[in-house]
DNA sequence: CTTGACTTTGACGCCGCGTCAAACCCGCAC
DNA sequence: GTGCGGGTTTGACGCGGCGTCAAAGTCAAG
């Protein structure tokens, strides 16, 4: 019989460590000092320590090991845990993976520029919402903006606050097309079935702007003419990073668009669906 | 201006963490009402939150990220952090490799034998012991044997009580070798110069059980002819797992050895010091 | 004015212990 | 006996990054 630090010693553990198994009910000690409470071990319980230890290894929380080492479980089970456990590690390298990848193309950014990168890219999930818009196929950058802007006035003046939400922009064409297959249009806060003319024969019709599970977005403001460089740097981001692209990219205005000459400094966040490479 | 909820909704965080944000100095609403305490969050503050998401997401902490966004520190500093950080994930791949190997050998075991098996293997660390010994070459396993019992025995009745902690063979030989070349003797709570005598030319000199940084042990108990078993079982363990063998087998007697025809079901620890294979 | 949705602060929980603190216990030397 | 130095006990807090609840106050729509 051993008091708590020779035992702890001997299997290499923390006396804290001990007296916790004891108090989960993992491993009591084989006996206990009603007077003074010290605790008593026996080397007969290395085995058992030994098991809740080699299970720890594994990566199996202590409240799952409970069950486990009292045999209260069939290897049924067991294999069963095993197996949710082997995927749950084997998601968590991919992570880290990834992580290094990421990291490694930081160092290298720092190591060629001298410093960090202003644009930072995030990835989330966003939920289907419905979309009022139109679609055109635009000859050159002129004629896209100008149906960005027919739209957004269009939407701004016929669409009511309450119910409008963000102006968005899909693009379904590669980025240096000549013709820009684009599609314009209002998130909304609600469904709804109207229509809103924009003249000319056009107009915006009630749709849905699809869920997508993982997005590589970014939020950039400035003129127009920089925007070539958060496009570069998101491009960028997903091929250093394992992913490719996934959909058609999208633009979201996350303030109101400025009408006039100059439409100034607007927030705008790109998007673009992305999966793992295969 | 949002409200927390929508820029929530925006950045796709949830509101406790803008708070757990703000509280921290990560990221202060632009604005926060006196009156009623409502944080007002600009969409201007997303590029920041996306900063700090993106650098979450490379695995620093958030302690450490509130430097690096108020630019509070250079490049190099910068490098040298990814850099750590770069090292530390690539350890900890490689132990969720390994895990994944041994949960993998665990999931074969219970597919070809339908249970898990009783043994446990625990990797620890051993520090260095003094050691009162004798080596002998001997002539197969009962040679090998008597010579443990003198040793035990010379031991028991030679050295006292306080000074004396544990039996201890060393083998050095192979394992199914003719001749066993193996070392018997005492570790010692402190060190001592004295030795003990044999008999027959043979005695303990005082020397010193090294330390060793990565051993794999079993603990297990039952009668001699069973111990191959539990040989098998670590020797496939450390291959299943990833190690070899990096230097001599020991055995170490965690109760008193038992002198008698039957030395009975006397618990010994298996240590086979291992390193990495290459 | 009433809803009902949102917001605030504050507190506890998580997981597996590490690390104190204050009080008590043990065996050994004198 | 008596002292001492090193165990041991229970109890509490801390960690990291929030999730989750509770009680109380705010806001906008109907």
């Amino acid at each position: 019989m051993f008091r708590i630090g020779e035992f702890a010693q001997i299997a290499q553990v923390s006396g804290r460590q001990l007296r916790y198994y004891d108090q989960l009910g993992l491993l009591h000690p084989e006996h206990v000092d009603r007077a003074t409470g010290y605790r008593y071990y026996s080397v007969r319980q290395l085995p058992r320590l030994n098991a809740i230890l080699a299970l720890k290894e594994l990566g199996l929380t202590l409240e799952q090991i409970g069950p486990l080492i009292d045999r209260a479980i069939s290897p049924e089970e067991l294999r069963g845990m095993l197996v949710m456990r082997r995927a749950q590690i084997g998601r968590l390298i991919a992570e880290e993976e990834a992580r290094l990848r990421h990291i490694e193309s930081r160092i290298a950014e720092i190591d060629t520029s001298g410093a960090l990168g202003a644009y930072d890219v995030v990835v989330k999930s966003v939920d289907a919402r419905p979309f009022l818009s139109a679609r055109r196929r635009c000859e050159g950058m002129d004629d896209a903006v100008s149906f960005l802007k027919l739209v957004a006035e269009a939407g701004a003046s016929q669409i009511r606050p309450g119910l409008r939400d963000r102006l968005a922009v899909v693009s379904s064409s590669d980025f240096d097309a000549a013709i820009l297959d684009i599609e314009v249009g209002y998130t909304l806060r609600r469904s709804t079935n109207r229509a809103v003319d924009l003249g000319g024969g056009e107009c915006l019709r009630a749709g849905e702007l699809p869920a997508v599970e993982t997005m590589a977005t970014l939020a950039r403001s400035g003129p127009g003419y920089e925007s070539h460089r958060a496009f570069g740097a998101i491009g960028t981001w997903i091929e250093v990073n394992g992913y490719e692209i996934a959909g058609p990219c999208r633009e979201v205005f996350l303030e109101p668009f400025a009408i006039g000459p100059d439409p100034g400094d607007v927030m705008v966040e790109i998007q673009y669906p992305v999966r793992r490479q295969a």
